[in-house]
DNA sequence: CCATAAATGAACCGTTTAGTTCATTTATGG
DNA sequence: CCATAAATGAACTAAACGGTTCATTTATGG
């Protein structure tokens, strides 16, 4: 029953992350303003380069009112972190036509994976979620969970069945996606990472994906008799 | 003239990274102390996170010795970052037999990169340095230039010759070369990354890279006529 | 128009931090 | 053994930070 497969690199339209860090959360007039502003900051400075006084500022609005609404600055960051995991999920939501060829499906995709890591958003959540993940467990591993980690799953889903129809032959389904997604990401990853100065442009990105299309059906794809 | 090509993910053996950080650093007695405590320190905790006191006190020195020799805690921190690049060179350092198969080859530079992600300094410098890379841009540089992109550098190379010898058939070298190190990397990248408790046992690694191995080839191989 | 809630900003507290100073102690090398 | 350099530790400064308080102002909704 392949009726379509969700295929996100963000969190999933249903899974509310909100719930995590709606304890102790007020709303008010400029609730929206305190996010907006905690987001830039928060994704340019990181959790401790970023100061409360700097964040209230950017938003325009006094760090009482912002004290009004979140009991502390790591309710307010994780707030910000489930707040744009939902909002990339609602932006990327695609769904994948059964009657696509592998090839198209997979180049699909791949551009998606592709285009997320270079997003502005998804640099910067790497580098931050990555690199505050030992102060925030819980934060990088449902980070993890609700972005990666779920394109992971839903792939290895529709890997199987194209194994089941034939297309592919794959033994180990889990490394093989894992390949997948790594490859889409060549000559993006460290260039993102390390904030090389390499332009990443949709070129760029096509190639890379177009280079883990052809490997991935040069290793698991089934040869046409013909 | 494939005499053997050095193959490292640390720093090159001969250059001098340290030239760069040795503006106002002093020697004496205790110097070795004071990079070893700060190097467990910032590793651990990050640059924010380190404070210098924690240091002195990690490194078992009082904290106007430190002074004495580092102006300031970015000249040290800078050295440190160095020093370990050096370090991990010398210590992985290997030759490739030129007689060996292309898959043996690529089977024991894959181990190596893997190898290098999976350590504790691997996963730490990875994360630190692109966290810290907004701060110290040319700190990013200067670990890739002699890190990832070195080993990307040398690996290219070696693709050239062995294209060359007609043991490979490859259009895109870079591309390759990033494929390849990206597919080491399957099984093993955001679980590192994010600090995920799956655990990294030598069995997952060696299973990562000849999954590496195996695409690798079956996309670039020539086919034997036997 | 008015009562109520929301927002303000500036002052303030306690803590932590990087970095300095210096009189005293310790070790080294000739 | 002694002169010199190195190391000490504890006290100190100045700044930044997270978080609180509160009297005053602003906006909203009935």
């Amino acid at each position: 029953m392949p009726t379509g497969l969700l295929l996100t690199y963000g969190l999933a339209k249903g899974v509310t992350m909100t719930e995590v860090a709606e304890q102790g959360v007020r709303r008010g007039r400029k609730f929206d303003q305190v996010l907006d502003g905690a987001r830039t900051v928060f994704l340019r400075d990181g959790f401790d380069g970023a100061s409360v006084d700097d964040i209230a500022r950017e938003a325009g609005v006094s760090k009482a009112t912002l004290y009004a609404y979140f009991p502390d600055k790591q309710m307010l960051f994780k707030e910000i972190c489930a707040q744009e995991c939902r909002l990339q999920a609602d932006d990327v939501e695609a769904r994948i036509d059964p009657s696509m060829t592998v090839e198209a499906m997979l180049t699909l995709a791949g551009e998606r994976i592709a285009g997320f890591m270079m997003s502005e958003f998804g640099q910067n959540a790497f580098r931050l979620i990555s690199g505050e993940g030992a102060r925030f467990p819980e934060l990088a591993r449902d980070f993890y969970r609700n972005g990666p980690g779920l394109v992971h799953d839903r792939l290895v889903h529709h890997l199987h069945h194209l194994v089941q129809s034939g297309a592919l032959r794959i033994d180990d389904l889990d490394l093989a996606a894992e390949q997948f997604i790594q490859l889409c990401k060549a000559s993006l990853a460290e260039n993102l990472l390390f904030r090389m100065d390499h332009q990443v442009n949709e070129d760029r990105m096509r190639r890379s994906v177009r280079g883990a299309v052809d490997m991935f059906m040069a290793r698991y794809g089934v040869p046409t008799k013909a």
